[in-house]
DNA sequence: TGCTCCGATGTAACTAGTTACATCGATGGG
DNA sequence: CCCATCGATGTAACTAGTTACATCGGAGCA
């Protein structure tokens, strides 16, 4: 079955396409014109086409979104973020995954520009900086998350946390806790990470406690967590000083790392403590201490920054909470 | 910074547009002509407008997906693979979430059509049908996801799983390690919630044992799960048949029951049995029993469906596999 | 040398809408 | 009674591409 266009509705109604333009638009058209008009469309089922309207406008109605990857709990609740302020907005999230491999970010990247979204969100590494950063140039709002940009240009943003701060909260609280040998599972040298990791140690020297390299392991995956606590277990009996804590720096690999530390036989948080970043589903059933980002209302302000287009580059930097339960033991519940 | 247009290029180039569109999609060029147009190309940053393509093409390289509720491990899942098989062909992802919210099913099916998606995925209830159903008569293949579709016509399509035989993997689980009287949280009437209920009572059955109607409570939401589990144990305890077993059909619920359970003061599996659907990133972690769809694959088979478009309605029933742990009890680890 | 044929390129019509401008008939004031 | 004005509607140009067809020039062959 053939669609439906404008001109079909038209010939239907016995007027120009203009007047059904008009009518569909909210133009001035008499009454009964308009009557004639709504049921042609209706006995033909038209719908008019977005795409076509958006070559007229210059720009598609649809939000791009280029994340990293899906698994993250914290990408879930951005996107739920993102998508409530689209739909409010009537636009639609063009949506593209990179599963964490750098040229597909360019190549996503490259694909909403094609697309003509009216706004770009990307959660992804530098290597697509130089397109988006054209991007913001011909005007369409790009915004950056979780990660701040170097010397934006008018159109680019970022919205972030504050990942030192992140790693303070890690640390006073496992010192309040009386913990004194702390262990870092991280997850490559996104700037991030290394935030929270610094910050950690910031705090932790600010109650006399040292964070040393051999205590920060890095797992890019899942499957190499195990080895990873492993080995920061290992090291830690050998200096004779047994890790009392360890913090993990990324929602990510909460699972992997618990995980290990059970088939560790480690007890939490009797025998050790756990630390952790994001909320997820099970956090307060576990009782696992997290130090929290606000994902969702993140997502919401970066489709806002989408939408309110502002004149300057705006950066946005959202403060972490820690959520205290059991998983690091005495002076919090 | 004014977008450049292909009549840009051909100017700076000296060339006509007809002859940019040959270099750009390989039509036959001399090739210091396409050396030309490449760099012209190149020094005004030109990237063709893939609505335009779309209008002319009558179809976008976008597929559809309208999501019931993005939070459900089912889902994102689902979504990763309809993502995978998406990225291959080059399309991308227009992505929609109903919030559970009825009239908006409706609202984003009609924009998906406003679009002209090259195909839809919808994992919605049948308020949508009559608009998906033109949309399949219109040439717009559409695959609706974790529901059959009553006679459908030839472009439509349905994934779902076998929910008579999740429940009944589940009844010869519980039977199997000797579980007498179980429970049933479920979550309102939608088809695969009954049938998987009635899978069960029928397992149930052939061990001889009884799910009597007072022992399935409903639960809309994670809110309503805490009293639900409360009046489910009740009822039970009024009886004198105190329950053994507690089950859960939507991995939605999945966190909420577990904690429920957990608040009454019973342990997994020592008092009681939990069994659950849908695999979620701790059920390993945590020991949890659950009965598992192939999402990732039920989310590819449907993209595949959009992208081949078989010419007669193709109905997929995937099979669940039940996963066994410790959380019931004797008999398998 | 003249004709044919072919590859390269331009012209213009087409997609499905939107909108500036022109036109038309009716109304109302002078 | 005539002309100005106004609301309703049509005409046609426009968006940014694609493509059927026309044209052009040179190579190859008789």
């Amino acid at each position: 079955m053939r669609r439906a266009t404008i001109g079909d509705v038209a010939a239907q109604a016995g007027v120009s396409t203009a007047t059904v333009s008009r009518v569909v638009n909210g133009g001035a058209v008499a009454e009964p014109t308009a009557t004639r008009v709504w049921a042609a469309i209706a006995r033909l089922g038209y719908s008019p086409n977005a795409l076509t309207r958006g070559v007229f406008a210059g720009r598609a109605n649809t939000i791009g979104v280029v994340i990293r990857d899906l698994r993250s709990p914290f990408y879930l609740d951005l996107i739920r973020g993102i998508d409530e302020v689209a739909d409010a907005q009537g636009s639609l999230v063009l949506f593209a995954n990179t599963f964490r491999q750098v040229h597909r970010e360019l190549a996503h990247v490259h694909t909403m520009d094609e697309q003509r979204v009216r706004g770009l969100i990307v959660t992804t590494g530098e290597s697509a900086d130089g397109r988006t950063r054209r991007m913001a140039d011909t005007g369409v709002p790009v915004v950056v998350v979780a990660r701040t940009v170097p010397d934006p240009p008018a159109g680019m943003h970022s919205v972030s946390l504050d990942n030192v701060e992140a790693g303070r909260l890690m640390g006073v609280h496992l010192a309040g806790c009386g913990r004194s040998f702390v262990g870092v599972v991280t997850s490559g040298n996104r700037p991030s990470q290394v935030e929270r990791t610094a910050g950690l140690r910031l705090a932790l020297a600010e109650a006399d406690l040292s964070l040393p390299d051999e205590a920060v392991v890095v797992a890019d995956s899942e499957e190499e967590v195990g080895d990873a606590v492993g080995a920061l277990l290992a090291r830690a009996r050998a200096r004779d000083e047994p890790l009392d804590a360890v913090v993990c720096t990324t929602g990510r690999l909460t699972v992997a790392v618990h995980s290990a530390l059970t088939a560790h036989g480690l007890t939490v948080p009797d025998d050790i403590a756990f630390l952790t970043m994001d909320e997820f589903p099970w956090s307060a059933a576990l009782g696992i201490t997290v130090v929290a980002q606000p994902s969702h209302e993140m997502g919401r302000r970066a489709a806002e920054l989408v939408v309110e287009r502002p004149a300057e580059s705006v950066q946005v930097v959202f403060e972490p909470t820690l959520v205290a339960r059991r998983s690091c033991g005495e002076g919090h519940r």
